[in-house]
DNA sequence: AATTTGCCCAACCGCAGACTC
DNA sequence: GGAGTCTGCGGTTGGGCAAAT
């Protein structure tokens, strides 16, 4: 049996090679990084198009970082993941040479867990996970909130109904805002 | 030294939304 | 507007490897 041939069988491709990815990218630099279907046939891999642009995004894209996640990305991550939950996409748009998949990744092997062991250290106090602060207009709102508040920008959410992954308004600031994130991490 | 355990992470899958005809 | 296709995202798997036993 091959490597990674087992799972589902058949269509697990296996690592990539050197020479493939040789072919992957110079069927980007003609085609560009899009249409991967296309790019797959061209540079002429028994890849799908998903493979390649898996592949292209997570190893071969230029300005790649590779490992070495700083405390003060880390710190980031901790704070966007509170704030959007498991929106890695968005979260690794903020982390300028990251992707998704190494965010995730991270995420699930070293962030998890200390999370978990956060909170539990926490259980016997407060129940609440994210700590409110008393934002001066008689309704508490999160640490973050109050900070994105803080540069000037209008926060309208019913905290009531609003989950991790339908903050409309942490939406508005993930895709527009870039002070906040300058602020939060300077580069 | 050999075996077991647990962690890391590359790569796949399924699904949903966007796009095209 | 419906069907078919493509793209992007999040969840999950499993091989490789190092640490522990």
């Amino acid at each position: 049996m091959g490597p990674r041939m087992t799972r589902k069988g058949a269509n697990r491709g296996g690592p990539w090679t050197a020479e493939e990815d040789l072919k992957l990218a110079r069927a980007i630099e003609v085609h560009g990084p899009r249409m991967w279907k296309l790019v797959a046939v061209e540079a002429g891999l028994s890849r799908g198009g998903k493979s390649c642009r898996l592949r292209w995004l997570n190893y071969l894209r230029p300005n790649l970082k590779r490992g070495n996640i700083s405390d003060q990305e880390e710190d980031l991550i901790l704070r966007l993941h509170r704030l959007l939950g498991n929106r890695w996409s968005l979260i690794a748009g903020r982390l300028p040479g990251r992707t998704d998949n190494e965010i995730k990744n991270y995420w699930n092997t070293h962030l998890h867990r200390k999370v978990e062991r956060t909170e539990k250290k926490n259980q016997s106090g407060c129940s609440h996970q994210e700590p409110l602060v008393d934002n001066g207009n008689g309704r508490s709102v999160t640490a973050d909130e109050e900070e994105f508040r803080s540069l000037g920008h209008e926060v309208q959410i019913d905290r009531v109904d609003e989950g991790p992954l339908n903050s409309d308004w942490m939406s508005r600031f993930m895709e527009l805002d870039e002070s906040w994130f300058d602020f939060t991490f300077p580069m």
